[in-house]
DNA sequence: AAATAATTTGCCAAGTTTTGCCAAGTAATG
DNA sequence: CATTACTTGGCAAAACTTGGCAAATTATTT
């Protein structure tokens, strides 16, 4: 057997079984120990693996260690990113806000195609562009909290592009103030995202429910949907149809 | 049996193979050594296969989903790094390109403070998003592959900077064509990204040396430095000098 | 929990086998 | 007869094996 093909061959066990060892490729190689371990260092040195005391392991993908908010009411959330990644057909263009609700959708959405997606979040870019036939992030000044570009570059660039669907997230929904967010750039940004997009879908879990940012959040009541992961209660559920803001519950499928 | 029809033989073998061994197939046609290895060399020239040692394997389609290129010389890259990042006061604002090596750079720069960076690199952006006073995202369709921003966007965007210092990397520096890169967007992007610093540096390690890519890197020869990570040779250093194109070695400290 | 013994592994050097490459020779072909 | 295709042999380089030793890890005992 040739260098190439163990190789190869070595890298294929590796997306299986996440390590190898070199004692278990000797003897499936009827090689010697040293053999394997040259085989490692070659591929190590070419960045295809990484080598670890007895065998070999997958490269270590950086992973963040960031403070992942996402964790909370993780099971909400993802109940509305199953909801709504169904309502995003294969192929569409969108474009997604930043914040960990639409993280989570983002996710949702790795099992479509041919998306043309279009985000201000880096997290989101990151998990979409395996799946993008075309990718843009918006440009501008980063929060380096939210890894997301906000300011007068980004709405400007935001206010280029046209989809078929936009996703925004929002930091409160209460039946006084009804959709608002904390911050000045946010609300700015989500505006204009909204108002790329041929309907919009606003999401928000209950953790949110009856929360009032100091910001509110101006969106065409008309073509939008609010994606919620609970029925609203009654106070809220009268100022949603009052405003003739429809909304859906994600249910457990 | 006919030359025509032992090549075709083995590229169907490889086909199903991945690899053919010299040792197989002259036992399989009953030829000597020596023809097959013709064989190999003359389908390996016209572009059918790859010889390697005892052999031949498939092409390569495409270069490795690298994971992580910066681990390829890794020492180089760092030493560059470090050389740089020694030059670059705090609190500066600076231009970075995307890359293995400008990630590596990156890396040096997490112990300054006060930064303002401009990168078109999300992992550029999420190395030094801890440490930036300000930091930009350039906007812009995303490469894949590469985790960074391009196209008209990009360019638009970039041309509105001006900053301290641009760091940009080469993808070939050779003695015939000097600067050169492998992409038109590439080019496009890192010529901008070079009007864009007062002063410009030019990040190439030693796997660049000799390298020639499709597309010529025009910038400012005046006011740009070239780091490297080796002693250029002879007719390297010349052409460098006829072009009045300053460089640095890194050295190990 | 610490100390000690046994095992595994990494790394090096020397030895063996395989392979690449070159040159010269032989067979086949038109 | 000249050209092309193939074989043979030899040498140097590369790949591979083997064995040894030190360091790291694991198991065992105290």
């Amino acid at each position: 057997m040739l260098a190439p093909q163990r190789h190869r061959l070595i890298l294929e066990q590796l997306d299986k079984d996440i390590t190898v060892s070199i004692r278990a490729l000797t003897q499936r190689f009827g090689v010697s120990r040293e053999t394997i371990r040259k085989d490692i260092e070659h591929l190590a040195r070419t960045a295809k693996l990484e080598q670890v005391r007895g065998g070999a392991t997958r490269i270590r993908t950086q992973e963040v260690p960031m403070a992942d908010r996402s964790q909370i009411n993780a099971e909400g959330k993802a109940r509305i990113g199953r909801t709504l990644a169904a309502r995003i057909p294969q192929g569409a263009s969108i474009f997604l806000d930043n914040g960990s609700s639409t993280q989570v959708l983002a996710r949702a959405l790795t099992e479509h195609s041919g998306l043309s997606v279009y985000t201000n979040d880096l997290e989101v870019a990151r998990i979409l562009a395996p799946v993008c036939a075309n990718l843009v992030l918006i440009g501008g000044r980063i929060n380096t909290e939210e890894m997301a570009t906000f300011g007068s570059e980004a709405l400007e660039q935001a206010s280029r592009y046209h989809v078929d669907i936009s996703v925004i997230s929002a930091g409160g929904l209460s039946a006084r103030a009804l959709l608002t967010d904390f911050s000045e750039e946010g609300v700015n940004l989500r505006e204009q995202i909204s108002r790329c997009g041929q309907t919009c879908y606003v999401i928000a879990d209950q953790e949110k429910f009856g929360v009032v940012g100091q910001y509110a959040l101006a969106i065409p009541l008309e073509s939008t949907c609010l994606i919620l992961d609970e029925e609203p209660r009654e106070d809220l559920r009268a100022a949603l149809q009052s405003q003739k803001l429809a909304f859906l519950v994600a249910g457990p499928q």
